[in-house]
RNA sequence: AGGGCUAUCGCCAAGCGGUAAGGCACAGCACUUUGACUGCUGCAUUCGCUGGUUCAAAUCCAGCUAGCCCUG
């Protein structure tokens, strides 16, 4: 035991502090473990002008500055903030950007976790001389039997956050550690109150970090040197023209809400053709789909699928899915093709297709 | 300028003398480390206009206006 202990006292870890309550207990439970803990909170996006306002909530938001502070300060751990804003910039806001204009909805949080906090942060780290930098994600790294690591699901499924993992290479799980997982949030909570952390009782963040008023559409269009397609026609499934849409970048599939469409009944978006501007749409049961197909893929706890052969995995399609059943299996170089049990609802080009094995990740990809 | 029909919230639409259903759209909130979905709440003191009959009319009567249709 106090081999362990000292082992892991030369240990250095990064933790990416946001200033909420499960980064904060994140870095409390390494630093109780004996690792040595440097806190970092991460200067992404906004100005110093919004700083000063210093009233978001966001994963990423700078109004944490000071809160990742206090907390490091009360636990006695280091705290330093790095600008990443031009990575962020770069990797997920220019993504997410030009994802919209071509008809895609992508999701920002797997690009940022890919490009910004397991590329920038942990080179950060490892050429700091860390080992390791944890988050406070709502999951868990596993060293498999066959020798791969792979992000397994929370003892809590209220919070799992495993999706937006999915992308992480080998070489970047070695060197994650996510303490969080092994708790649910009311004990996480707990867990800071009884330390006394300011930030126990603070929301739990939401929407997208970078835009503050959750306008992201107007985002788009306010945002320089893009040309945002303009109106175009909504169509149903066979050519006819329903009205006036405001452009494909105010869309997503499965849409209900804010189509202006008086139809008399609840109509939805079921594809978006940026080629010819329309949006076309049509009823509930025309949002659901059989299949899937998904590029950019990353295995994760198998180093492959290979061809010919099919497995059946259970697949979310979005952050908050709760998951579906399918047969996988690969139908190119880089693309796999999964048929449903039972159709999913609103299968949407840009978001990523997760499969799980039980409780690891399988692999993942980018539904094209 | 002969005849007939219709005019109720942005759209559709109940109502048929007793004091304005509902659906869609829209707005707000909730939910939520992506976008959606979903849920909840709100949304015509007023029924084309002007008079009349009645204790009481969106509902009956008259005139006017508008739109539609048929005959010219």
């Amino acid at each position: 035991m106090a081999a362990v202990l000292r082992m892991q006292d030369m240990k250095t870890v990064v933790v990416g502090m946001s200033g909420g309550v499960d980064s904060s207990v994140a870095a409390l439970l390494l630093k109780k473990q004996g690792y040595n803990v440097i806190g970092v909170t991460m200067q992404i996006w906004l100005s110093q002008a919004l700083y000063d306002m210093a009233r978001l909530d966001g994963c990423c938001s700078l109004s944490a500055v000071d809160d990742a502070a206090a907390v490091c300060e009360k636990i006695g751990i280091e705290h330093r903030v790095l600008n990443f804003r031009d990575i962020f910039k770069e990797k997920v806001i220019e993504n997410f950007v030009h994802e919209y204009l071509e008809g895609r909805t992508p999701n920002p949080c797997i690009v940022c976790n890919r490009y910004v906090k397991w590329e920038a942060l942990l080179s950060w780290a490892l050429e700091n001389g860390a080992e390791y930098i944890a988050t406070g994600h709502y999951a868990r790294v596993k060293k498999l039997d066959n020798g791969r690591y792979a992000i397994a699901r929370s003892m809590t499924d209220e919070k799992d956050q495993t999706y937006a993992l999915y992308s992480l290479t080998q070489e970047q799980l070695s060197h994650t550690l996510m303490p969080v997982g092994e708790y649910d949030k009311k004990t996480v909570r707990n867990m800071a109150a009884g330390e006394g952390l300011a930030v126990s009782d603070k929301p739990d963040s939401q929407e997208i970090c970078f835009i503050e008023d959750n306008d992201y559409a107007g985002f788009i269009d306010r945002y320089p040197k893009v040309t945002v397609p303009g109106p175009g026609n909504f169509v149903t499934a066979d050519g006819k023209i329903l009205g006036q849409h405001k452009g494909i970048t105010h869309y997503t599939i499965g849409q209900r809400r804010g189509l202006g469409l008086p139809m008399g009944r609840y109509v939805y978006v079921t594809k978006i053709n940026p080629e010819t501007n329309e949006v076309v749409i049509g009823e509930d049961r025309d949002v659901f789909s059989e299949s899937l197909t998904c590029k950019d893929l990353n295995f994760m706890s198998v180093e492959d699928l290979p061809e010919g052969n099919e497995k059946k995995l259970f697949c979310k399609i979005r952050y908050r899915h709760e998951g579906q059943y399918c047969m996988v299996k690969r139908t190119g170089p880089d693309e796999l093709t999964a048929v449903f049990e039972e159709p999913v609802r609103a299968v949407t080009p840009g978001q990523a297709a997760v499969f799980y094995d039980t409780d690891v990740i399988f692999a993942g990809g980018t539904i094209t």
